[in-house]
DNA sequence: ACATAATATATGTATATACATATATTTGTA
DNA sequence: TACAAATATATGTATATACATATATTATGT
């Protein structure tokens, strides 16, 4: 027999705010809190293999792209924080022999960027232990997950 | 006549990934995307008086202690980013004269952090301003506010 | 009381990030 | 065609962050 409990802890517990002053207050924070979270366990897999999050991102996104290049401008728009600098984190990944540039016959301008097979292969090794780390982190069945995929997507309108 | 139309946008179109390999998946980007997106928003407003965001959020808990001081300590257990060096921030908003610190007669290894008047009246300013940012920012009803706040609580576990 | 562990904070350092600016190339237009 | 505007990317620089380590003080066990 098992016996799961799950203790919720509320997001004036976890910050030790006593009170906030709306529930549209409490949700910017909470949001920002389990988005940290979040992020903060996610890094503690990548940093095994020397990896920051942000590169993990570029790379899957070179990913879907494999066998065609992307762009830096491609990785930009896909990029979850809009603002980093995605030429350097190539650069990085360039350094680390997982992505490689080479030049769009088209277009001079641009950087057509792959991922290499090194690249492939740790995106492989990290498929798995980032898919336990998603079920392990999110404590929701999956009726609830979907509702908050809405509820999110709703959200920024 | 007012007519109002809320153009949602899903998560996948958002970031141009056509499907997440599952919900959970699809949650965790969409958090964290989420996240970023409202942090972002309020730096905008932030910045306008040079503040970055974690400054902000260490003057509100120092404002949550006022008149009574907090300590280094106090402010790392109640930040959103556990892993940010509050020593420093605490050091950005003395330099700042927004905060200050005096020496803990009880505990000479504390350092007392007050905010100061100065800081007071910087937050007030900047009050009334965050709180429409709010409401601008989440396009939701408040009960499904309310709903996403319960759900976030339930998924930290 | 003394040595040792634990705690609170600060600092050193490498790396990452934000933002402004530079460079190269392509596009639009008079 | 020539020239300004737009685009794609790269780079310079100041600041922020993560992580390890140092320092000072207090708590604890013998």
């Amino acid at each position: 027999m098992y016996i799961h409990i799950f203790v919720t802890m509320r997001i004036e517990d976890e910050i030790k705010q006593e009170k906030f002053s709306s529930e549209y207050t409490k949700l910017l924070i909470n949001l920002v809190y389990t988005g940290n979270r979040i992020s903060f366990k996610t890094n503690e897999i990548l940093k095994e293999k020397n990896l920051t999050l942000q590169q993990y991102n570029v790379l899957r996104i070179l990913r879907g792209q494999h066998p065609n290049p992307a762009t830096v401008n491609m990785i930009i728009d896909r990029m979850l924080d809009k603002m980093s600098n995605a030429s350097r984190i190539v650069d990085k990944l360039e350094l680390k022999k997982l992505a490689q540039r080479t030049m769009n016959k088209e277009d001079k301008r641009c950087a057509d960027v792959h991922i290499t097979s090194k690249g492939l292969d740790l995106l492989l090794e990290l498929d798995e232990k980032v898919k336990v780390n998603e079920r392990s982190v999110i404590h929701l069945t999956l009726k609830e997950v979907k509702t908050l995929n809405d509820l999110l997507d709703k959200l920024r309108g």
